[in-house]
DNA sequence: CTCGATATGTTTACAGTGACAACATGATGG
DNA sequence: CCATCATGTTGTCACTGTAAACATATCGAG
């Protein structure tokens, strides 16, 4: 069953799936963990249906007995990226102590994000938001995006149109995240800081 | 079909004779057309080797002779998509006067550009910057920057850090792009020349 | 003009992919 | 205990990018 002559991927030796995951323990959650492991390693992440299923030790087609298609596969990757994402926001604003100086962390940490995770966030953005869950589960997205209008509204309450505000906000670290893991410009936080800081008035 | 664009697509080393016609006729030119045709039908655009030789009327191998492998023949349709790009951008510059309004419809024009062509601004922006062609023929991309470098100093005399200033503007503007062609936001010109105009102080 | 040389295009084939149908197996509940 | 169902496997299909071998058109030289 083993036999696994080659192990090209390294995976970090850890309990992962040891403790009894072999027909019925959680395929879906090892899969998911597999491929945002892969996501990790480098920029150019190959996640094939057949690799994923190796790293978990399992045959290609099991997959679908989780997922319709590979599509929801990356979906649900997408998925949790975008959690880990707010998360991390939310950590920075938290850290920071709100306001102005918290608004712009929550920024920065977008950024830092994308820098840090490149695969993840452009899987994470790329993904065509598809109509689902009707039933009020939260995508993930709309945890950050609320936590960009509430900081807008704490952070910046003089200004006279919040909307257009967030909007701006939003675009652009979006903006400076994909720049930089497009290699379009490079990656360096204190540039990153002035950028943000220089429309939303704190210090530099 | 119209004049042929000799600036289109960079000549393979060798005598520097014309573009001649050969078997087909500058098949290469010919691809990138149908490449270009395909990217312009939808954001779902699948460009396999086979369509893409297919709508060429030409078997798939064939263009191999033209390019190494497909990322060649995408670096090519990006490299168009950057020059189309760079063109509206100075267009609009013109059409607009120069200074502070032309500056607003530069900016105004690239996020329109990802709206029309979201295929193509993808590629051209996804596509990762390999190093090539030292011997200075423009990438395109290049254009585009130094546009907006110049539309800086020209537009923004009195502004303290023009390099800050510049990597803002391009980081709003693609954010905005990137947000609307991953349907995060929807396409609005006029809230897109608000969000612009909230930062370059021009009028709404 | 004839004759290679070279640039271009075709055929065939191979490894890899996502996906489906049929089959096997382990767990579960009446 | 046995039927049932969820889960995992084997085999296969259409498709993809790409390489090798073959075919042909165009051009320069004699």
């Amino acid at each position: 069953m083993m036999a696994n002559k080659d192990n090209s991927v390294n995976i970090k030796s850890g309990a992962a799936k040891a403790a009894g995951a072999y027909h019925h323990g959680d395929l879906r959650a090892a899969v998911i963990a597999a491929g945002l492991r892969r996501l990790e390693q480098g920029d150019g992440a190959e996640l094939g249906l057949r690799a994923l299923a190796r790293d978990v030790g399992v045959s290609a087609t099991a997959l679908y007995r989780h997922f319709p298609d590979k599509e929801a596969l990356l979906d649900a990757l997408a998925d949790e990226g975008l959690r880990r994402l707010g998360a991390l926001q939310a950590q920075a604003w938290l850290k920071a102590g709100g306001a102005v100086a918290g608004f712009k962390a929550t920024g920065i940490a977008y950024v830092r994000f994308a820098h840090d995770e490149p695969a993840l966030f452009r899987l994470s953005f790329t993904r065509q938001m598809s109509e689902r869950s009707p039933d009020g589960a939260s995508d993930g997205g709309e945890v950050a995006y609320n936590l960009l209008r509430a900081g807008v509204g704490e952070a910046l309450p003089g200004v006279e149109d919040p909307d257009t505000a967030a909007l701006h906000a939003w675009a652009l670290v979006h903006g400076l995240a994909m720049l930089i893991l497009d290699r379009r410009i490079e990656w360096d936080e204190v540039k990153v800081a002035e950028v943000v800081g220089l429309t939303f008035g704190g210090v530099g």
